[in-house]
DNA sequence: CCTACCGATCGGTAGG
DNA sequence: CCTACCGATCGGTAGG
């Protein structure tokens, strides 16, 4: 990684810099010479932008997951459970695609944070997956989804697909985001087999 | 953790505790320190055993996917595609179940393997996916599958749902594997929507 | 943002 | 498996 000269917003540097090599080596595995490395300016010098490393971490993070929620609340309450839970998709696809190495971050990395930081990060993320959890039993009291699924668990398999995606997802692919979220979501929602 | 006595088979212990510290504080936030005080001897003493670190983490990676391969090989090969899938899908989760803690070094700390040892472990992951490639693959090519499916995405979305259940699954809870596959399956063959 | 540095801890080793 | 230790590196700081 070349060193950046972005002298203007050291910060946004510091940012970028942590987010790639977090995504790459993990927290424990990048260090702060690595970062300051990255950045272009000596270890101690990052201590004039920055508390302490795990600060550093629970930006990533917090950004990360607030992108997520806030993509979420975009989503017309009135369309059906199924088309609802549809843009959900697109919606989380369409937060990977723009960083992925962040969304790494979010979901590998939240683990190194500790006491209040680490609380706080766990609520927002099961208030996420909590949006999914009511699409879900929407969809099944209103009969448009499978009564015969096992609601948490269809739940947990779907968010286990989009998690995935962080870890295969190019920008710089063929596919778009729009083309992979709807793709998977005619896999979540009419599954494999031929109708 | 309380350090276990474990003289008689002092390799089987440091494995089991090195496991559950790499699943909990990742290969990176683990020291040589840690896993001693978890076995109950001091740290230069693990020396006797390993010959360093990463062996020890290649050690645990590699007879953690050799189980899913297995696993695996054990699939009826005259069974019709979607009964492969779900035989497989059976077999992954059983797996899960088996060792979520080593399912969980398994796919998140291989990345700290390096050279020789990262290729031959990435080596073994891509050939346990083939074999849901290759499902796939028949199961479009026998009209079981719907033919309106991104093959590699409706593979992707299947593997993120199967690898998301180590961050969930719990031997201790009130499912067994055996529930837990069948509606994981029936959620990824028939999907979420009624029929 | 740099110079210069702190005490703590790291993976690993020699010799027993 | 222990004693005793190595050089390297860690996150972070004081003073400029």
């Amino acid at each position: 990684m070349s060193p950046r000269q972005n002298l203007a917003r050291p910060m946004e540097s510091i940012l970028e810099v942590a987010t790639g090599l977090f995504s790459e080596a993990g927290y424990s595995g990048t260090t702060i010479r690595d970062i300051a490395k990255g950045v272009g300016v000596l270890p101690g010098s990052l201590y004039a932008h920055i508390e302490t490393k795990e600060d550093l971490l629970l930006g990533i993070v917090e950004v990360g997951i607030d992108h997520f929620l806030e993509a979420a609340e975009t989503i017309d309450r009135d369309a059906t459970p199924s088309d609802r839970m549809r843009m959900l998709i697109r919606a989380h696809v369409e937060v990977v695609a723009e960083n992925p190495q962040r969304t790494l971050v979010v979901f590998h990395q939240w683990r190194y944070l500790t006491g209040a930081n680490r609380a706080r990060i766990l609520e927002k993320r099961a208030r996420y997956e909590d949006i999914f959890r009511k699409i879900m039993q929407d969809g099944l009291t209103a009969g448009e989804f499978d009564s015969s699924l096992d609601p948490k668990i269809a739940v947990l398999s779907i968010l286990g697909a989009l998690n995935w995606t962080a870890e295969w997802y190019r920008p710089d692919g063929p596919k778009s985001a729009a083309v992979v979220s709807d793709q998977i979501a005619t896999a979540v929602l009419s599954g494999v087999l031929t109708r």
